[in-house]
DNA sequence: AAGCGAGTTGCGAACAATTCGCAGTAGTTA
DNA sequence: TAACTACTGCGAATTGTTCGCAACTCGCTT
């Protein structure tokens, strides 16, 4: 229960519908708000969406939780500890592929070097093809 | 008029909202069904909001317009002949640079060559902080 | 030049996703 | 336990985008 720490530093609560939508997004590994309510509510069908979406922005404003974009609109959150890839996200079949971010880490750099910008890979999905829609 | 071919060829017209639409996107850069709206509404009031999201899509469908994804939400268009860079966007200040796409060689082919997927570089933002928000 | 058919437009309504306002509820601290 | 204030549920409001439909017009054919 780091999570509890990281909460009432800033002065919030951790109730119990904070506590749910936050394991949800672990259990879920990436999820959308309506996802995310979805999944609660097997447990606990009164959570309202708004107090989802609310929450969702809490705990990322504490560090708990992360947005990514992987499709054309809308967001989709992940725990914090468990943004460690990227996103290949294919244009035809909508897959969603995970991939180190080592394989961006030279990209990375010649921002670095030759722009002086700090980049984020996780935060908008890579967009292409996959292997399999290739063929 | 390359364009009037382009859509003869699929049986699409060349309507005067059509070639508005277009040719603001050209002028604009980058921008917004509603900015696309706003700019073709500064000579032909009259336009629809419901024509620029046709127009728009349309003109995606036939090649001569292209959307990238720039910030949390939403589309932003851009003339297909101009989209030859990527963006760089900042997360604290909100600027939108542009780097050649270049730069992102190594990255696309590293995701070409371990996993098999061709990647559009432009269609979602590289998300970031600018060199003038790091200091 | 006139006519026709299918693509297109404007308009308003419909939708989907997200945000707000508010009154009641419930963590936390003392 | 009392008090303070964050938080919740609910419904309404917003924002962004899509639809349905009748009227219109581009581009092709006589
Ligand atoms: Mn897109
Ligand atoms: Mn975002
Ligand atoms: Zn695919
Ligand atoms: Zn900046």
């Amino acid at each position: 229960m780091a999570e509890k720490h990281e909460l009432h530093e800033k002065g919030l609560r951790l109730t119990p519908q904070r506590e749910l939508v936050l394991s949800a997004v672990r259990a879920l590994g990436h999820a959308t708000p309506e996802e995310v309510a979805e999944k609660v509510r097997q447990t606990h069908p009164g959570i309202n969406l708004s107090t989802v979406y609310r929450n969702l922005e809490t705990l990322e404003n504490v560090g708990l939780v992360q947005h990514t974009h992987l499709g054309h609109g809308g967001a989709t959150y992940h725990a914090a500890e468990e943004l460690t890839h990227l996103h290949l996200v294919c244009g035809t079949c909508g897959s969603v592929g995970d991939a180190p971010i080592d394989v961006a880490a030279n990209f990375v750099q010649n921002l670095s070097d030759d722009y002086g910008f700090k980049t984020d890979v996780t935060h908008f999905a890579i967009y292409g093809t996959c292997a399999a829609c290739v063929k």
